[in-house]
DNA sequence: ATTATCTATAGATCTATAGATAATGC
DNA sequence: ATTATCTATAGATCTATAGATAATGC
């Protein structure tokens, strides 16, 4: 087991890899250019991957399913009230985004330029999400009834939320650049929309 | 003046040249590629624009610029009350980014590889939009003041419009594939959706 | 004559593989 | 012996340009 990952090519491939798909998406970014950046030459990248689509795909799939590990993650949900669990989906759902800002735009560039990763996120989002998505859309039906939240569906819910937060970070290189702002200004934005988007989410619940 | 567009070679290039950067992209798009769509050999794709950059650079400028100048035209507003011209821009950038779908990640995309693209757009998103801001700024502090809509600044609204309204479009493709959304289906969740993103607003602004 | 279109090609990639050499594990 | 790394190269692009030919505007 080596402590030193410099010293393990293959991972030392990935890494660079990862970080430049990331940044560059994948037309951008050649074997060659990987090979650069971690120092070896290009045949090696293809000795340990094959093929580029093959390194793609790797990476993709990883950071895919640990993204959308988290997001499904009910058990810390249980003991809360119906407007406490919005809130934790919420907040969850933007800590993530924080953690991986790269990834909602990789998801959204690479089902465009390859519809068979459709068939992974399909496979994610129909399995795991199935028990939380029954039993908050039963628990959203007695608080319409009780009249402690408005008539809504889960499914707005949901798109609301991650409307708001996969914005802030899909747009977030924009805004930056528009408004010149620096790490710190970018990093207070991020923060008081998460605050501000729970707020809008929570408005957007109240009964009339 | 031509009336049939096909006898226009120039033309031709330009609007092929057009569907295929905003379908696929700068690099995953060559001029090869667009001379085969368009059906004229390679060279004459630089013959009529010389570099492919350049060829993309009109193309990208000329529909940002469309896209931006109907966004801030404050003429249709003057006589609306605060939360009708509210209403009004949601729903006016709704219905420019349903003529322009693939606009977000055209701009989201490009800005990301080349980032003297901001100029343009800090020209447009600066001069242009200062005096609806200041407008509505003012408008919205009397509004605050008067007790009519909640105590939230004219920033968080707007990024609140454009985050839902955006979300939406570039989501779309994905949404559309994991739920196996039919063309018909794909207009009613939109259709659907610009309606609930004014309600969410709408909450958002009401007073406690 | 000028402008539009084509053929041909230089020069720069890029991906993937073959085959040589160096490093490592028994 | 096996695995890791390198050098070299084939074959497929791709962009951009030079120079030939066809079409068009006076």
């Amino acid at each position: 087991m080596d402590i030193n990952p410099e010293q393990n090519m293959e991972k030392s491939i990935l890494k660079a890899a990862e970080i430049m798909f990331l940044e560059k998406g994948f037309e951008a970014t050649s074997t060659t250019q990987i090979a650069k950046a971690v120092g070896c030459n290009q045949a090696l990248v293809h000795y340990y991957f094959r093929t580029k689509d093959n390194l793609f795909n790797t990476i993709f799939e990883s950071k895919f399913k640990s993204f959308f590990k988290n997001i499904f993650d009910t058990t810390q949900l249980v003991n809360l009230s119906f407007l406490d669990k919005i809130k934790h989906i919420a907040d969850t759902h933007f800590d993530l985004l924080y953690e991986n800002p790269q990834i909602p735009k990789l998801i959204l560039n690479e089902l465009a330029r390859k519809p068979e990763h459709l068939k992974v996120l399909r496979d994610k989002l129909y399995v795991l999400p199935e028990q939380l998505f029954s039993m908050m859309s039963a628990e959203l039906e007695k608080e319409i009834e009780a009249g402690r939240v408005k008539n809504v569906t889960f499914v707005d819910i949901i798109i609301t939320i991650v409307s708001l937060n996969v914005a802030m970070f899909v747009m977030e290189p924009v805004v930056r650049g528009v408004l010149q702002l620096t790490e710190e200004q970018k990093k207070f934005l991020l923060l008081h929309r998460k605050k501000e988007n729970l707020n809008v989410i929570l408005s957007y619940l109240k009964p009339e």
